[in-house]
DNA sequence: TTTATCAGCAACCATATGATTGCATATAGT
DNA sequence: ACTATATGCAATCATATGGTTGCTGATAAA
């Protein structure tokens, strides 16, 4: 039997849980926002004006790396991180499926793809 | 200094979180994705056809009810829990925003105030 | 009124997670 | 070369988290 095309049952659905876990932070969804509004910026940069160590934020900064929402790119002694926004993407389209604006998300995607 | 409209800086931005790490666990997202399809039911059928234990599922749909992602309706013993939409969709406009997809996302809104 | 079913509560356990401190390494500037 | 800056790595720690088992209470069905 063919898949459906809203079939969102065990097998694809839960791969985007480590997606949500890594937004599920509020120190993270701050580095989020920072970088979604401020444009790539490196690490001591992130810290200046946050509560907790760099060390700290390095360590959130590899967590949103492994889920794809940012990526570093080397400059010289530092390295600049800036957001992934297709992965964020995936995430919303996801979201749209649950929440029960599929239809919207379906006319978004058709205007996408005809671009 | 008015807000601006575009504003997602520490403020609001964070409190978005907890419902992110509500869907950050893949038991959990699978909870979802079955009420999602499956419209609501009870603990017990949840629990059937899952790895875990009927607790565990207990467990997970109190933190999707505190993240607001659930709701439930007692009925006589069983108490029946179904998806909370509008919550998820709040999730999906906070996505919207970060991952640039601002602009459709106003549209979105606009569209659905004047409704 | 028994009996089976559905759910809540509590204790417990192993592991993951967020955060810290201390030290090491690499590059920019002087 | 020397110094300051930017990052990386490792050990450590407290707490949160996901999951289990065992028992109790409530309601439907016989």
């Amino acid at each position: 039997m063919p898949r459906r095309h809203n079939n969102h049952g065990e097998g694809r659905s839960t791969e985007s849980a480590p997606l949500f876990a890594a937004l599920g932070d509020r120190t993270r969804l701050r580095i989020v926002a920072r970088l979604c509004s401020g444009g790539p910026m490196s690490i001591t940069h992130l810290t200046s004006g946050s509560r907790v160590t760099r060390q700290a934020i390095s360590k959130h900064l590899r967590v949103l790396e492994a889920a794809g929402v940012v990526r570093a790119k080397r400059r010289g002694r530092e390295s600049l991180w800036q957001l992934e926004r297709r992965r964020l993407q995936e995430a919303r389209r996801y979201l749209d499926v649950i929440s029960g604006q599929w239809d919207e998300a379906l006319a978004r995607l058709r205007k996408f793809v005809e671009d």
